[in-house]
DNA sequence: AGATATATGTACTTATCGGTAAATAACCCT
DNA sequence: AGGGTTATTTACCGATAAGTACATATATCT
């Protein structure tokens, strides 16, 4: 008998793919949010019934988390990619176009779902918010960190305010999640973006 | 007898006050959204029961678009007064710092409730869900007629993309009703609105 | 005082919510 | 072939959702 749980092939097979089950959920969240989000609407979705959903994902609010990390990690994120880039701008540029490409993209539903997965919802609701707003915080932070690296490469001007330059280009980022719900499309957001950076310090 | 509906203190009087009853749900909704927000909740927070609530302000619908108008129309509401302002910037300076001021204020719930009432939401919220676009939609025309009006006025330089100019104004404001959500602060927020206006073009 | 009209509280309806018990089906290993 | 293990299906659970029927209470009008 091994030490860690066992993953060999033992007992019936699933009849589904976990990761596709799981894109489908993250799809519907994404559109209904999770308060607007029933267990019919996932199951129906996810093409499987209850038992196995929550066989495999625990519950409703353990799905959500799981969709909400697959989201982030999925191949056509663009936040963390554009942390890589070389100077301060091009990382703001990259990821203002990467949002402004991505929120109105027809082919998911419009926005982030970390902005409007759980914005304001029911108490039932209330730990899945916190989830988001943490994931929404750190992600200024790590932008701060970014740019205070970009400080020492010389590549802001030393007296820049890292904190409010990052605040204020998630504050532009989310509020793209927004246009995007309200029909914008790409290039409105792409113009939404050129006028942010004019805002942007440029190199020191 | 009267060609219009009858006002007249007829039948049993109303033992609540319809305005401070429509500010109780407005609070409701505007916290918890509008799939998140209960009836329970509801006659709770306005201290009436299910029928009073039903025969006062239709459904639940009804009463949230009744508490988005008093939302709107509220004497610390800052949208529509800051286009009274005689400069284009001083219309942006004004909304923004309004903004900060009012979507961080711990009197009442964080953010916009026109942002937030129903942006990721069940079918059944479709219609709120459309009716908040179509407030924010129409806030932007505002805006962007009133950037036009500037130009005219020659404080906006006449190349100027009012358009542009407005969506970018209101997709930072958008931005500022998820930071407070975060939990920004309202100086966190004016920083933000003082990045935004460096993006501003000044009188030509 | 009595008729009329409206509001209120209690109790109810139907539908759906998130979640689960239990029987059965499909796989691996010996 | 048979035992062990896990997934699936069906049917169900108690709680709560939005909305309403009905009897009663409180006002005005004649």
């Amino acid at each position: 008998m091994s030490a860690v749980t066992s993953t060999v092939n033992v007992g019936r097979p699933r009849a589904f793919d976990m990761d596709t089950a799981l894109e489908k959920a993250l799809e519907v969240f994404w559109r209904k949010g999770y308060d607007g989000t029933s267990l019919s609407d996932l199951t129906e979705a996810m093409g499987i019934n209850k038992p196995s959903l929550y066989a495999a994902f625990g519950n409703k609010e353990q799905l959500f988390l799981k969709a909400i990390e697959l989201y982030e990690s999925r191949p056509c994120s663009f936040f963390l990619p554009a942390l890589e880039k070389p100077t301060a701008y091009q990382v703001a540029e990259h990821m203002l176009h990467g949002a402004a490409m991505n929120m109105a993209d027809s082919n998911h539903p419009q926005g982030c779902v970390v902005v409007q997965g759980a914005l304001s919802c029911s108490e039932a609701a209330a730990s899945v918010k916190e989830a988001l707003i943490n994931r929404r915080v750190e992600g200024e932070q790590k932008l701060k960190v970014r740019f205070d690296q970009a400080k020492t490469d010389g590549d802001l001007p030393p007296d820049t305010d890292t904190g409010v330059l990052a605040r204020y280009l998630l504050t532009v980022l989310q509020g793209m999640a927004i246009q995007a719900n309200n029909g914008a499309c790409s290039e409105q957001l792409r113009q939404v973006a050129h006028m942010t950076l004019q805002a942007f310090p440029r190199a020191g």
